[in-house]
DNA sequence: GCGCTTTTGTAAAGCGCTTTCATTTTATCG
DNA sequence: CGATAAAATGAAAGCGCTTTACAAAAGCGC
């Protein structure tokens, strides 16, 4: 591989020069530039990420950390990494990802310094790679609300309004005994939506009932229990709330009990994985303008890299409701 | 952040002992081992990745290439992505994941020296990061096959036998007109497994016959067209193997038809998407063994690391079928 | 042509490590 | 006990860049 000097020799120039030309720094004659520009196409230079990080004392890099659990396979995911990916290289950083187990790997990872920032996904309630990213002084903004907000850059869903979006769309269907099939609370988001739903429901004159509540543990087995939980304490349910992936099951699920969807039962999802347009029959679900999360993420941490002393943002982001076919007018 | 300097201060020695004594290298007095350890633990100090790699040459560090097309979405690759970042931690490197949109950002990237070795997923027919990273000179191993297989360490499926697994579960079920529904054959995995299929019903005694075989562009419309076509050319069939994302379309589309699955027609997965136990009936397909694939493909790339001359290795993983719903004796 | 500013360029230090090679200390042996 | 080998440690060079501080060349008004 070519090194700087390669260069300077061959356009019969210093490195400083070449360096300075490369990174846009002071002003050069048209004809000094072209010879440079030359000769980084010739030999295909490319500055050593390495050299070039230790130097600059910047890596110009963000990483995405994921955390890869068991369950974690919501395609929605790579819906997210994608557009983080592209936002993020639009904002003129490389962008990295990185997937990690457990907490000793990210903290390996996140105190190299390979870095300058991070962004977080997949946020838990006491999320502790927040606290050791605090701790380490490093930048970061987080997709998703942790427990504790203070002092820490977020970018979330609004799901106050992606539960008024789903009771809306229920009642003007005209059905009053809704019920929410909560994935593990202690995923941030999961507590989060049940709140704002259970909020939502009071807003309009329907008491929240504990009946109407249930929770699965995120596998298909919990998911059909706490189905039949919420069917055994009240037969009366007409419409269900719940997230995309234990929608599948909660389809399947009411089928096999011979029910129609959506003649006896509305179902209605919460993320708009790419999934549930491929589900049968084609869910009604929220969808979360994921590239704009990606980009808000994106700007964000941008801006916190730049002045790092700027007061840390909330951004809530918008969704929309995406009417498909898993909801319909209730019965009488 | 601690530098090696305030360690050594804060140890009485030398960075050069601190240095050795961190990466196990030169033997040492358990006493200097212990000062030197106590102070890395109580400063939090971590090396710099970018000093060390520049020093070292080697970055110890192994990058997972991804492509992320707008219909790649299967949930299926990020049980990859776990499966490899674990096998890749395991075998001792640190592990990065790189999702492009285009080449260029692939080329940025491989071109700074930032990892030693690649991995690479998502393999095209004509690959351009394979012929990119050959020029460069980077090591790097295939997860799957490309045309041009010449020179390059290659880890896939054995397709010849996933495809005898499903074609023979079927056979025993008494299925004989048996459709092929094919992905974009532009991925190099959908064109070797048609083939592979192909074969493997000639050596049944079963002719390919070009009806029984349908191309989907990977949208949920271009499925339905394939089998419309597959449908309208031949009302008698009874068995359709596809992949995992087309089948869920598969099995809506044949209900929407009236037809009762496994009872009229049973339909076979390929390659055991977490989505494929979640689909209604819970499919039947094939499952790779994604642990078994990362582990080879880690393994490979370290000893390729390690002994860059080593001929080249072609390793080839078998896979099981795991029956499910969505298969069931043929119709009379 | 003289002093001035502006433009264009360079030399050298240093980022935080690894590595080579030399040096000091300690153990071993006749 | 001195010579020798082995064990333990350190000094210094250098990885490939950026950056600071400074110098040479060019342009300009008079």
């Amino acid at each position: 591989m070519p090194t700087i000097y390669d260069i300077a020799r061959e356009a019969g120039v210093s490195i400083t020069t070449v360096s300075n030309i490369l990174n846009n720094k002071g002003r050069f004659k048209p004809e000094t530039v072209a010879r440079v520009l030359e000769a980084v196409e010739r030999l295909k230079y490319r500055p050593n990420f390495a050299a070039k990080s230790l130097a600059a004392r910047r890596t110009n890099t963000v990483t995405l950390s994921a955390l890869l659990t068991p369950e974690s396979f919501d395609p929605l995911n790579l819906q997210y990494f994608g557009a983080i990916a592209q936002a993020v290289s639009r904002s003129g950083f490389n962008f990295l990802l990185h997937i990690s187990h457990d907490l000793e790997s990210f903290e390996r990872f996140a105190s190299t310094g390979i870095c300058d920032g991070w962004l977080l996904m997949m946020i838990r309630r006491q999320d502790e790679r927040i606290a050791l990213l605090k701790e380490l002084g490093v930048p970061f903004v987080s997709i998703g609300r942790p427990d504790e907000m203070e002092g820490v850059d977020i970018v979330d869903t609004d799901f106050e309004q992606t539960a008024r979006l789903a009771l809306e769309h229920l009642l003007a269907l005209g059905h009053r005994r809704i019920a929410y099939l909560a994935e593990p609370l202690e995923f941030g988001y999961s507590a989060i939506r049940l709140r704002a739903y259970l909020a939502c429901l009071k807003e309009y004159g329907l008491e929240g009932n504990a009946d109407l509540v249930a929770e699965t543990d995120g596998t298909e087995a919990g998911t059909v229990r706490a189905l039949e939980a919420l069917w055994s304490r009240d037969r009366s349910i007409t419409a269900i709330i719940t997230h995309d992936i234990p929608a599948l099951t909660v389809l399947r699920t009411l089928r096999e009990w011979g029910l129609e969807i959506p003649r006896d039962v509305s179902v209605i999802g919460c993320s708009d994985s790419p999934l549930a347009a491929l589900a049968d029959p084609p869910l009604t679900t929220i969808n979360l303008y994921v590239e704009r999360i990606a980009e808000a993420a994106a700007e964000a941490l941008a801006r916190r890299l730049q002045e790092p002393e700027a007061p840390p943002a909330h951004i809530l982001i918008p969704a929309r409701l995406v009417v498909r076919e898993s909801t319909g007018p209730a019965p009488r």
